[in-house]
DNA sequence: ATAATTTCGTAACTAACAGTACGATATGAA
DNA sequence: TTCATATCGTACTGTTAGTTACGAAATTAT
């Protein structure tokens, strides 16, 4: 429930439906890339002005990280959720790897990750976009590292390395990961390449 | 020697270097990202009209892929003898390693990997670099595979993965690491990822 | 010399795209 | 009704960057 509807304003009414708009330029980013989907296109196919749009998120930069934000709660906020669960290391890692290589073709899902495509596009996005990528970036890492210590508490970290390095790694993996299926390689050959990455955990 | 000026040809002669303009597109490309380099600036950079660029490389995507064809040769070439030398498995991981990891600021080379910034862009280059790209990034993993081929075949390669996922994950180390060295990850820490990935090879 | 040839570079042209001016339209308040 | 207010969308502006038209300049061949 983002947009609260009470008191009816006065003026002309509002028909432009911010969270549609976003959805649609959602998939439109993330299957296109950030960069290279032009504001008019997203225009089209939401059906909306393009001073509409510009009213309700100010301008393009507005618009992708208000996209961000949707994407964070739609996706991260997930994979987030696998870090916090109560299962064992190893099933954690087993989820992790499950929740990547979801079959995205049968959930209507584009492939890769936008967040991926972000940091990659990092120096071609706006000050506010730009600086959310930023945000996201340390917050995904600070979440591997708690996920980490956590496990080394318990002794169901087996590696011997620093938590910070760990957590750039898994970042990294998952960065991979995230590019070879954007690059077509089957997702039962990135479980490969997964699976051996994160044995060296557990 | 890739321009022979035996028999002086009829009319005017040229004084564009093409040798100099390719360096310095490839380190304006490398440093700023091959889609963010606008020809002009490249024609500032290095003193030519821009109808001097155009005559000869022919167009925009054409002196990208010119570039890439350079940057093959004086790095991924000297990459790939690492990976036929005639060294032991460890000692060819660690030579990889510390070629990745060479201190750039002191060498005057760019952080990062133009290659996978290439690929990082792949969409938006033209259709002669992007194919390049293409052939050049299964050159890589062919190259990989040969090497993890020749290391099994010796009994060096301790991992239980087939060939080409490993090389997968190679492509995808390789790529992790010089996409941190990018963020500003120190080389210090970026080793110690890089010795977390290999060590399930050994 | 003069013609033929080739390259040079200024000054356009063109397409794409982010952003906006402005008059029309639809509502609540007076 | 009529005014005030807020949104609507067409058509425009402005900028950036790839590309080229074209006349000047420099060299060899006749």
């Amino acid at each position: 429930m983002t947009t609260l509807k009470n008191t009816p304003k006065r003026g002309r009414p509002q028909t432009l439906d911010r969270d549609a708009v976003l959805k649609i330029a959602l998939m439109s980013y993330w299957t296109g890339g950030p960069t290279r989907v032009a504001i008019s296109h997203i225009c089209k196919e939401a059906d909306v002005s393009k001073p509409g749009l510009y009213r309700e998120f100010g301008s393009d930069d507005g618009l992708k990280a208000a996209v961000l934000d949707l994407y964070s709660e739609l996706v991260l906020g997930p994979f987030h959720n696998i870090l916090t669960s109560n299962e064992g290391f190893a099933q954690q890692i087993e989820a992790l790897i499950a929740f990547t290589l979801q079959d995205r073709q049968k959930l209507g899902i584009p492939s890769g990750c936008l967040q991926v495509a972000m940091r990659a596009h990092r120096e071609d996005l706006g000050e506010i976009t730009g600086n959310k990528v930023d945000m996201l970036r340390s917050e995904t890492l600070r979440n591997y590292e708690a996920w980490i210590e956590r496990a080394k508490s318990r002794a169901e970290f087996k590696a011997d390395i620093p938590t910070h390095a760990a957590a750039l790694f898994c970042d990294a993996q998952n960065g991979g990961a995230m590019r070879m299926q954007r690059e077509g390689v089957p997702n039962a050959i990135i479980k490969q390449t997964l699976g051996l990455a994160f044995a060296t955990f557990v």
